[in-house]
DNA sequence: CCAAAAGTGTTCTCGATACACCCATGG
DNA sequence: CCATGGGTGTATCGAGAACACTTTTGG
């Protein structure tokens, strides 16, 4: 067996950066982490690390995100890569930019870094280092691109959750009011919820019912029939 | 001025890989290569090399297309990032790959490699080295998806070119048949493009009137209007 | 009893699709 | 004169957007 078959080309350090997005009820959030080495030690940024030598990116990105926030299970969904020469002042680095979408709460931080991992809302993110404002704010592009046309928030929300909930989910990530009426028609005319019995009594006298997400049945419409959707 | 902090870290090679698409009156095509170096010598592949410490990954992606091809002031656009372990036998590769648009008559091969660079229509091409079928099927995927919501095409026909063509790269983009009618009356809704007083006798006994793509009118529909089309 | 959130249908407009015939001309 | 591709308009349907009032109950 041969190897190094190009020994003259030069090697770079490949990185890894997690935008994950969060939501709180109310807002849409981000998760951000204090950097504790240099450069650029204190400062916020994402959460990331490099690649090692026997994982593909997807591992390393998994293996990043539990390292420093115990958080596993995640499905994270490659971005873009990032490769402008001086955007590591430490070392030329290539990173490439991962996402995933997960709810705060049933998520808990059980990792070692605990600490040092912050939620933001969108809004209210610190500046970060190197280009990583850049990364977020590719992330949300896409974020929005993808809820127009996969009922993707699912994935932030609690296992039972309101439709109202579902709607202030929607209206953070694009950004816009919607019609109460016709959001809730356009989901129901999805035919992937199931409405529990049950109330959520928190936020209103009334009460509003719970809707759990039917994942099986979505699963099978998108085999069957190719879903889609539009908001 | 410090340097190095990441010593401890894995390095790897970092490739660029190049999807070029073609389209030459009537088929949707692909631009490959025949590899001239070990390993996998003599197979087809994609236009590829590696990054150098003193470019990013865009500028890399250019300066490989034009050493290998000639073709040069091409507008490329990242893909995806492809890091299996395995994926290059001869050593640990993490590979971009990046893709474009040309149109086959204006751009001439002037290269210095112009031998070993061959057009393939999609259907027709051959068993490619490493995962460059998969980025291939990518590339394609992408390609799909941005033609239902930009003018993306355009930028593979010609010039001045007929209804017909443009139909034509519409249906081999798509992969189905578009009504003739229908197509037309959208495209003309649109309102991009300028209809000459010149025809194209090449085909049929009647002629077909050629169009141009204006540009400068589609810039400004963006701005103002933030352009839009479904086909 | 009232404030605050939940729940519920109809109408209108516009874009997408389906569809068929005449025209011009080179051979 | 006819085969071949070019060019044109209308009717139907469905999805998206606009829009307002009643219900419930904790305080």
């Amino acid at each position: 067996m041969q190897l190094n078959y190009y020994q003259r080309e030069d090697q770079v350090l490949l990185a890894v950066d997690c935008i994950i997005f969060g939501f709180d009820k109310k807002n849409l959030k981000v998760l951000l982490i204090k950097r504790n080495f240099e450069p650029e030690k204190g400062k916020w940024s994402l959460i990331g690390g490099f690649l090692k030598k026997n994982e593909n990116l997807d591992e390393a990105a998994a293996r990043v995100l539990e390292t420093l926030t115990g958080l596993n299970d995640i499905y994270l969904e490659q971005l873009h890569t990032y490769s402008k020469i001086d955007r590591d002042p430490g070392q030329r680095t290539i990173s490439v930019a991962y996402y995933a979408l997960i709810n705060v709460d049933s998520h808990q931080f059980d990792g070692i870094q605990i600490d040092s991992a912050k939620w933001f809302k969108l809004k209210e993110a610190p500046d970060l280092i190197f280009d990583h404002n850049e990364m977020v704010e590719k992330a949300m592009a896409r974020l929005r691109r993808k809820a127009m046309t996969k009922p993707i928030g699912f994935e932030l929300l609690p296992e039972k959750f309101t439709m109202r909930q579902l709607q202030n989910l929607y209206e953070s990530i694009l950004g816009k009011k919607l019609d109460k009426r016709n959001f809730i028609n356009k989901i129901n005319s999805l035919d992937v919820l199931i409405k529990l019995d049950e109330k959520d009594m928190t936020v209103s006298k009334k009460g509003a019912y719970l809707y759990v997400f039917d994942k099986d049945k979505y699963e099978k419409k998108v085999e069957e029939e190719g879903f889609s959707f539009k908001l």
